[in-house]
DNA sequence: AAATGACGTTCATAAGGTGAACAAAATACA
DNA sequence: TGTATTTTGTTCACCTTATGAACGTCATTT
């Protein structure tokens, strides 16, 4: 995702966005391979949109345990985060929603279509 | 839409490739660029389309009434492109059920993730 | 016949996600 | 502690794909 996006947020880049900050609350600790593997998207784009997460201060990097032997690295959403969160969960709701209703109707104009033929 | 698909259909081709029947089956003698106004894509688009129809054989460029004055070129759907468009629908309407699902559970996703706040 | 307009056709372009390659950091090993 | 190895984050050239302006062709008009 080497490219700033233009334009507004597209809804890939918006979607992509809760996905990851989903996998971050649930597991701090995931790795940026492993969020882009269990969300069947690139490493790049995970990386592009933690780096505009961290950027606005959604996310933050914490480095905790360091007398210990595990790399004590994570993610964490901070407070500012959580609520951004729930904002876009929210405004997703609603988009989600209307998508419900159009494919209804898409489906019953289908149903329709192949009722005709016989 | 210059360069051919490479690997299988994509979904916007498919569904392009309904779309574009659908219109051509209501009236025969509209325009590529009525068509792709009308479907909200551009006209390239809608000419590879079209281009892949007949040479397929499921859509016929007829020129009727060459004795009038009026341009009497259609586009036809051939019976083997009725057909055709019966089959994608019915592929369609699988698709678009199991997007309903999908949705159905994201939906309830959302709601849970925003109750669990309060 | 020339001009006009509408049509199909082409293609250089832009958008945007991808993943291999690279850099940096952490861990393991001596 | 110093070095090798592995893991992680970062970058960027590439690929796919839809776009629409520009072009060629043909019918209609003047």
């Amino acid at each position: 995702m080497p490219r700033p996006p233009k334009s507004q947020d597209t809804s890939f880049q918006e979607e992509l966005k809760l996905r990851v900050m989903r996998v971050l609350e649930a597991n701090p600790s995931a790795t940026q391979r492993e969020i882009a593997n269990e969300l069947g998207v690139s490493l790049g784009g995970v990386n592009y949109c933690i780096k505009a997460l961290v950027e606005r201060g959604l996310v933050k990097l914490n480095n905790f345990a360091k007398s210990d032997r595990k790399m004590g690295y994570a993610y964490i959403l901070t407070p500012d985060g959580v609520s951004e969160k729930a904002k876009i969960t929210a405004h997703f709701l609603r988009r989600k929603m209307e998508e419900y209703e159009k494919l209804q109707q898409e489906i019953e104009q289908l149903t329709a279509e192949l009722q005709e033929i016989r």
